[in-house]
DNA sequence: TGTCAAGATTGCGCGTCGTGCCAGGACAGG
DNA sequence: CCTGTCCTGGCACGACGCGCAATCTTGACA
């Protein structure tokens, strides 16, 4: 599938990496607002017209291959048990999507840019309504399908992500918390309910435990 | 306390609110996008530079007051009786707050801005997050305090606005279904998980079956 | 009523983001 | 080697948002 990366490809992705690496390398020193984009580009040797081929808008360099994100998604999601709860199916997908991360440095940066900047979330939200339309779409189904059924899906998707962003908050304020907990406590509170995460380890415990 | 509105005070209002009419007339007609902050001034007779006096972007000038909102969210919160459940305060005080509303031509087109335009979508969202902060402060000692009962509440919180956010959504999408409806089915989920909204209409009965 | 300080409006200029356009250089295939 | 395609670079532009200083309006006090 990838055998052949072809010359052209392989200076398309080094160029890439080359403003990744540069940017970040930028926002982790100033922090992401008082870097521009024009030094930025100083930094990775390319034109500043060029930065914007490669990523829409400055935020965008902070998150990787976005479309890429969205596929690997909708492609875990296919590949769950139709005969498993379709919430269970999404958590199974979401787990599986962003489990590897192959540049764990950058992943730990990307969070605390989140964390740190209004705009990077802004951006992080936005993106996320990618996923929250395949989420809701894969779920319309299970809640009966039809108009009613679609607004259902609506609902809890957004209160799915919503509870990630708040985990990932809870995270960046509390040091103890290992971020996989964090992500089964949003989980458990989709499925479950507030009473699902109002004890501390009782209920939540025997559930993740399953998983 | 608001006795006497001190002429300047009044002239402030007024300028307010013409720049805030100017701008949703345009806004109805051509769209959040096209039109520029220099067609607003033009039409409401000020300078640009008296726009930013009053709205720190542009998307702002489609909020109203948030300062105020969130004031009032506070008071709200503050004015709901202890000895009910958490959630249910929360609840309480949410749609005491957004109920009144005194301009609803003002609202609709506030919610379709929001429907249509990213931009003034992820502003909405960063807003949100004072809502949010408040809510989650108001949470955190009934899911046990400290460290834990904070991260809980943060994700709850989260999930609270995301279901919220996914609701008004559903409405945007769903010409039959009623807002406060939506809203209600935000709230439940978020109390009793996704089995509650799963079915039609009955309560959270059995928890097992349906999922 | 006259004067004066505080507040409000304005114009000017600047830095930054993001885009359209077009010329020039690198790559793929014949 | 030649030719079409892709990529890059440079230029100019519109739009957002802010700092600053000058001007005008309001309110208070003598």
């Amino acid at each position: 599938m990838d055998a052949l990366p072809s010359l052209r490809q392989r200076n398309r992705d080094r160029t890439r990496d080359e403003i990744e690496a540069a940017a970040f390398a930028l926002f982790a020193e100033r922090g992401f607002e008082a870097v521009t984009v024009e030094q930025i580009v100083a930094a990775a040797g390319v034109s500043h017209r060029t930065f914007y081929r490669y990523f829409p808008t400055k935020e965008d360099v902070v998150f990787g291959e976005h479309g890429e994100a969205v596929t690997r998604l909708r492609a875990a999601l296919a590949a769950t048990d139709p005969a498993e709860p379709p919430l269970r199916r999404v958590r199974r997908a979401l787990l599986a999507t962003q489990q590897p991360g192959r540049r764990p440095e950058r992943e730990v940066a990307r969070a605390r840019l989140i964390d740190a900047s209004p705009a990077v979330r802004a951006r992080s939200t936005q993106l996320a309504e990618d996923f929250e339309a395949l989420v809701a779409e894969q779920l319309a189904p299970a809640f009966g399908g039809g108009e009613g059924g679609r607004a259902r899906a609506l609902v809890v998707a957004g209160a799915l992500f919503g509870a990630l962003r708040g985990a990932r908050r809870a995270v960046a304020v509390t040091p103890a918390l290992p971020p996989e907990r964090a992500v089964a406590l949003a989980l458990d509170l989709v499925e479950h309910g507030a009473v699902a995460v109002s004890e501390p380890e009782s209920a939540a415990a025997g559930d993740t435990g399953a998983e």
